[in-house]
Parts: C-alpha cells; structure tokens; sequence
DNA sequence: TGCATACCCATAAAATTCCATATAATCTCC
DNA sequence: GGAGATTATATGGAATTTTATGGGTATGCA
C-alpha cells in the first residue's frame, strides 16, 4: 500500500490553482481516484485531503445507521462541507473559496503525507503547529500503538 | 459509485425554477435517473431530493414491513407526498408551489450533498442548521466510526 | 382564454483546457 | 564521475467550454 509522504509547499495563483505534489498524484492514480475528496478539518484550522475511497466509506457508515440519528447526521455534515475536485492536466487543483477562506490560506499552501491521508495548510500556520507537536512529543514521548491487520478501525 | 457532496446555493426566478448543480445531474444521469424525485423532510424544513435508484429502495422496504405497522405508514407518507420532477435543456426543475411554501425558500435554494440522497434549503436556515450540526459534530467528532472499505490493512 | 409547463435563445460568470516557460531532477555517453 | 542533453515538475497566462440565469415563445390542458 502507498502512503503519502512528507510535506510540499506550492503555490497558490489568483484563480486559486496550487499544484499537487506528484507523489501524491502517482498515489491518487494507484489507488484509481478519479479525484480528490477535501474537507475542512474538525480539529486543526486545514483542510483533510482524501482519495475517493474515503468518501465511500464514509457513505457506508451512514447507511449502517439510523436514517434520522444524530451520528448519521454528524457524518452528513462532512459530505455537505466536502468537495470532489478534479486534477487537471498539469496536474493541479483549483482551491475552492471556502477552503481558502478556513484555511486563511494565501499565495501558498503545505501539502503534508500523513499516510492514508493528507492535509493542506496555510504554511506559516503548519509551522507553528508542526513545533507545538515536536514539543508535546519530546515532552511527553511519543508512543505508537501498531494495530494488528484485521483489527484495523478507523477513526475521524 | 458516485455520490452527492458539497453545498450549492442557486437562484429561484418568479416561475420558480432553479438549476440544479452540475455535478447533482451528472450523477443523477449516470445512474439513468429519468428525473429528480422530491419530498418534504420528516425532521427538518426542507426538501429531501433522490434519485430513482433510491425511491425504489424506499418502495423496496415499504413492501419488506408489515403492512399497517408505523414505520410502513411513514413510509408510505412519504411516497404520498413525493413529486417526481423532469430535468430540463437547461438543467433546471421547477419547484411545485407547496415544497417552495413548506420550505419558505424565496428567491434563493441551496442544495446539500448527503451522499446517497440531498436536501434542498432555505439559504439562511439552512446556515443555522449547519451551524448546529457542526458544533455537534466538532463534540463527537474523535468517536465517530467510520466503516472500512474492504477491512483495511494497516501495516507500518 | 388563461394558466402552467416545456422549449429555445442570449449572456455573464466561472470552470476547464491548452500553451509557454523556468526550474529542478534524471539520464546518457564519454 | 561529470558535462551536456533530456525529462519531469511547477507555475503563469490565454483561449475555450461549461454553468447559471434571465427572458421570450410555443404547446397543451382545463
């Protein structure tokens, strides 16, 4: 299984266009993405970045829960505020307004790997919070639980 | 399999039409929808939109119920109020009169992707509902479960 | 005839595609 | 191993297409 990797800076035009890192699109095309799912991130002022599968899993989750429950609705609110956005030829995206604005991004964004996923960030942001993770991580010591392979449950 | 996502905020002219959003049709005729089918939400002042493939679904399940139970008369409710809409040349539907005053839309309607299905809005109610939703969902958020594909492997 | 609906056209804005170029990375041949 | 050639990547601008939206006209049914 590919992963994405490391973190990216590119630019960010007027019309909002930012290019890929291409090792994220060789991971997009692997995995036969027709295109990249975003969403505003819960937790962090950035935007989530997925490959299309991750949508359908989220689909799928719904459906295994009552129509009109309160968690139904919570994972319809990600649907609602996500985007499916298509790479074009020179391999770029076009950065919605809304994302831009949450992620108070301008003239430059990170792409940052985070393995099954990814993230975009406005870089001067990212920086700050890369070091306050550094931090808590040499603080407190980092540990890493690995999850057996048929044990594997996600979480958002 | 595609699937309804994002927000989009169209105008209502005095004859009550609206264009439904690009990417809304395109999954709505790979799926060979003939139209789009809509009925008034249960829970919430808005529309709820489908797709064929879904009111059959729904009809599917009505049959699966006793007949005089409550959840079959619920159901039932909601074939009773639906109206099936045609798509025009231009991508448009005309709002029937009585989901327009259900949903005191006016002017302006925005469409919500929730993935197998979609709701339609009053542009500032809606807001209001997304705010709530959001602040719920930023509180559940690290518990929701998310269902994994094709039980996913993690390995480091 | 009057009302509602379907159909056709025009236009402005937005999105997508195409092209050009600079820089970085990789390859090739000596 | 290194210089030049080749390829890939990132980025800017322009041209083309799609989408949203307003208006008009024909059609059909009560």
């Amino acid at each position: 299984m590919a992963v994405f990797l490391s973190t990216f800076e590119n630019k960010v035009d007027r019309k909002g266009r930012v290019s890929v890192p291409a090792s994220f699109r060789a991971i997009l095309e692997q995995e036969k993405s027709k295109g990249i799912i975003l969403y505003p991130s819960f937790k962090h002022i950035c935007i989530e970045g997925n490959g299309d599968e991750r949508i359908q899993e989220i689909v799928n989750s719904i459906d295994a829960l009552d129509t009109f429950s309160d968690e139904a609705e919570n994972l319809q609110t990600i649907l609602a505020d996500a985007r499916q956005l298509t790479i074009d030829s020179d391999g770029r995206i076009i950065l919605p307004l809304e994302f831009i604005e949450y992620a108070q991004i301008d003239g430059a964004a990170t792409f940052v790997g985070l393995g099954k996923s990814f993230q975009i960030w406005r870089p001067d942001v990212f920086l700050r919070h890369r070091d306050k993770n550094r931090e808590r991580a040499r603080e407190f010591g980092a540990t890493l639980q690995i999850i057996p392979k048929n044990k594997a449950e996600n979480t958002l």
